[in-house]
DNA sequence: CGATAGATTGAGAGTTTTCAACCGATGTGG
DNA sequence: CCACATCGGTTGAAAACTCTCAATCTATCG
C-alpha cells in the first residue's frame, strides 16, 4: 500500500459507492440516543442526513457538547480504532439518516479502501487539535470570549440548526444563563440580533474583532 | 495491506530496527524547546530517553500543560498525519535522547511498517479521548478533584520526575497557589507525603477513594 | 554562601454560578 | 381553536469558588 500524505481525506465517490454496498440505513429522530457512552463499539456510523452531537455527563449532572457531526461525517470511529467503550453518548440533535456499518463491515470496507485509515487518522487529528485548544480556552479566556468564538464556529457548521442557549453553554463550558447574558450584552452592543429563539450574527469578523479587544482587557 | 485491528500497536523488535535505521539521534537539554507553536512540521519524534511535555499559551499568558510523553513515545504525530503546524509547544522537561525521522523517512517507516499508521490513529484516539475527558473534568468537577486526579495521573506516567505545583495545575487548569493549598490539604488528612518539593502518595486507592466522596458533596 | 526557582500563606477581589421567579414560544389534546 | 403543559429564555440578587497579589520561606545549585 503506498500512502500519500497530505492526500484528499477520500475519493468520495468510491467512498459512497462502498457505502451503498455495505452499510445498512437507520433513522433516528431527534432526542434519540445511537449509543451511550460505556457501550462497547459494534460498528460505526456514516451520516446521510442530520445532526449528530457527542455529550458527556460530568458525575455532578453537568454535560458537555464534546463534537458536532453534520452531513458526511462518520461517528464511533474513535472507540472503533482502539476497541474501547465509547466515552461518550451520542444524541441526535435533528432527525437523522445514516449508513451503520457493524465491524465486520466497516473491516472490509478498511480493506477495500486503504485510504479510510488515513481518513480516519486525519480525523481524529482534527478533532484532537480542536478538543485541546478548547481545553486551552476554558483556562485561558473568559467565558464572553468562549461563547463568542462557539457560537461563531457552531453557526459556520451548521448554519441552519437553531442552536440554544444550553447547547452553546455545554460546546464552551458556561451555564445557560451566562450564555444568555452574554447574548444580551452583544445584542446591546449590535453585534447580534436576536429573533425569538434563533441568533444571527451581523458581522462574523466585527464580532471577533470585538471578542480580541476585550482580551486585551483581562 | 491486510489491517489486523485491536492488535498490538507496533512489533516493538522490528519497529527499533527501523528506527535504528532511519532515525537520527537527536539531543536536547531540560528546558529546550523541540519545536513551537506554529512552526511547520518537517518529521516526528520518537523518544529514547527522558521526558517531553506539550504545552499551549493562552493569548493572557497563561499556560496548559497538554500532553506527557516519555520513553517509546512518538512525538509531533498529529501534525504530521494532517499536515498542519503545530498547535502547541514541546519542551524537554529533562535531559532527553530521541530519534529525529525527517519526513520523507517517516513515509519510508509508513511505507515499510503498515501497521505504523494503525499505531499513531490509536495513539490519537487514545490522546482524543484523554483530552476530552479532561474538558469536561475542567467544567464538571472542582479544582481538588482535578488536582487529586491529575497528581495520580502524572506519577503513575512518569513516578520518578518530581512534578512541579506549576506543572500539575497547568495539567488540570488550576494555579500554583491552589495546587499548594490542595496538596497542604491533602497532606493534612494523611493522604500524601510532602517531602521537600516532592510528592509522594500514601494509597492512591485511598486518595481516589476520598476524592470520589468529595464529588458527591457537591 | 549567595542567588534563584519553587513553595507557602493570607487577605481581598472578581468572575461565574446558583437559586428562584417570571416570561415567552411552541406544541398537543380535548 | 383554545387551554394548558412544557421547554427554552430572561433577569436579579446572593453565594461560592478560585484567583490575584504580595510577602515570606525553603530548597537547590553554581
Amino acid at each position: 500500500m503506498k500512502i500519500k500524505l497530505g492526500s484528499k481525506c477520500h475519493n468520495k465517490f468510491k467512498l459512497t459507492n462502498l457505502l451503498k454496498d455495505f452499510g445498512r440505513e437507520r433513522v433516528f429522530s431527534k432526542g434519540d440516543v445511537l449509543y451511550n457512552k460505556g457501550d462497547r463499539p459494534s460498528g460505526i456510523y456514516y451520516i446521510q442526513e442530520g445532526i449528530v452531537g457527542l455529550i458527556n455527563l460530568a458525575p455532578n449532572g453537568s454535560e458537555s457538547l464534546l463534537r458536532v457531526f453534520g452531513e458526511e461525517f462518520f461517528i464511533g470511529y474513535r472507540s472503533f480504532l482502539v476497541n474501547e467503550e465509547y466515552h461518550g453518548t451520542t444524541v441526535a440533535l435533528t432527525d437523522v439518516k445514516l449508513s451503520y456499518f457493524p465491524f465486520e463491515n466497516a473491516q472490509i470496507v478498511l480493506e477495500k479502501c486503504p485510504d479510510m485509515l488515513l481518513h480516519l487518522s486525519q480525523m481524529l487529528a482534527r478533532d484532537l487539535r480542536n478538543a485541546e485548544e478548547r481545553f486551552n480556552d476554558l483556562t485561558g479566556k473568559r467565558v464572553i470570549n468562549r461563547i463568542i468564538e462557539s457560537l461563531v464556529f457552531l453557526k459556520q457548521r451548521q448554519p441552519n440548526y437553531q442552536w440554544t442557549r444550553r447547547e452553546i453553554g455545554e460546546f464552551c463550558g458556561a451555564k445557560t444563563e451566562t450564555v444568555t447574558r452574554v447574548l444580551t450584552r452583544l445584542q446591546g452592543e449590535g453585534f447580534i440580533n436576536k429573533e425569538g429563539r434563533d441568533i444571527n450574527i451581523n458581522d462574523v469578523n466585527k464580532l471577533l474583532d470585538y471578542s480580541e479587544k476585550l482580551e486585551l482587557t483581562y
